[in-house]
RNA sequence: CGCGGGGUAGAGCAGUCGGUAGCUCGUCGGGCUCAUAACCCGGAGGUCGGAGGUUCAAGUCCUCCCCCCGCAA
């Protein structure tokens, strides 16, 4: 029977490793990160940890796969026919590429070789891109650079991280089970990466939410449609932080610093950025949950001229 | 036992030194305007997260529990 280990953290990977089971492959093995500590001290499992344990496969969360030489030559042992990887967020070693007879295939939210690396999805809708997609690839030792074995396109027009994420996922795992079996056949066709065309979408950091209000507002708009997983985009408000989930870039001329709040309406305010107009539709202030200008204006005077900052 | 903020009307918030619980929005009824995120008048709606305790008297002070949020990881 055909043997396949995934490895995979995240929704957008246990959304792959479920049409994998439901494709009827044997997966004895599931690899993903380790249990870490969420919110206030809370153990959170991985998506595909969830999954895993769900459908009662054994599953292994090496610090460093790349370290664990226990973990290797247990692989090596088990002689998988392929080991399919999305979203893992660790680098898998030679020695681990090596041991699958059908190589170790990538799941990769992008269309390679565009936005390779670690946060393909908030760089496309940084990008303001109309669409991206997703890449089955086989890996090798250079970061998605390894040669391409199907693609598929998507409309992420508009689209916020977590619809991306979404949209993406299932494509990905949909393809990813059409493609298996023709590389399983030997009918898969590998296509190199023009190198020349690559390029790489870096990782974020807790930083890159700091909202600067000397961005033109349809930057800013995009950074709250990719970060709004994490870490979101944030500002302060009378030493407050606020983080902005959902708003609209408007072409118009600013009528204050930038920062400011330019007008208040009953669901929306909206603040004066270097270039154009930024509406708020939905906010969250510290200690308090997520919820609408409207809810938000209804609690704490806000007005214009009243001035969002970095502190 | 990581640090901190919070739970009060359908929603968002205020509530001082303990003394019959308030604001904005919504909602219902009535009125007004060419008009507005309108305006005016009136009404309904709360065992103040839960359980104890202190007190003549607890939203408010003390103890424990539940839930939510931010930071740090």
């Amino acid at each position: 029977m055909f043997k396949i280990v995934f490895m995979g953290t995240p929704e957008f990977a246990a959304c792959s490793l479920k049409a994998l089971i439901d494709a009827g492959y044997d997966i004895p093995l599931v690899v993903t990160q380790p249990d870490r500590r969420g919110n206030r001290n809370k153990m959170i499992l991985s998506p595909v940890k969830q999954l895993a344990c769900e459908y009662g496969i054994e599953t292994a969360q090496p610090v460093r796969l790349r370290k664990d030489e226990e973990l290797i030559a247990r692989l090596r042992e088990m002689a998988p026919d392929m080991i399919v990887v999305a979203a893992f967020g660790q680098i898998l070693p030679l020695s681990v590429l090596e041991i699958p007879r059908l190589g170790c295939i990538n799941v990769h939210g992008s269309l390679l070789p565009d936005l390779r690396g670690a946060a393909p999805m908030q760089a496309a809708i940084l990008r303001g891109l109309d669409e991206s997609g997703v890449t089955i690839m086989r890996m090798e030792e250079g970061l998605d650079t390894g040669d391409m074995i199907s693609k598929v396109a998507c409309d992420i027009r508009g689209r916020d991280i977590t619809e991306v994420s979404d949209i993406l996922a299932h494509a990905g795992a949909k393809l990813l089970v059409e493609t298996i079996p023709h590389i399983a056949d030997g009918t898969a066709v590998y296509e190199k990466q023009d190198d020349s065309l690559s390029s790489y979408a870096t990782m974020i950091n807790k930083a890159d939410g700091m909202t600067d209000f000397a961005e033109p507002a349809v930057m800013i708009e995009r950074k709250i449609r990719a970060y709004k997983e994490w870490p979101a985009c944030y500002s302060y408000l009378d030493g407050l932080q606020v983080k902005f989930y959902r708003a609209e870039a408007l072409d118009e001329e600013p009528d204050g610093e930038p920062g400011t709040v330019s007008e208040t309406g009953k669901d929306f305010y909206t603040i004066n950025c270097a270039e154009g107009k930024l509406r708020i539709y939905e906010q969250q202030l510290q200690g308090k949950k997520r919820m609408s200008a409207g809810d938000f204006m209804r609690g704490h005077k806000l007005s214009t001229g009243d001035r969002f900052c970095s502190i």
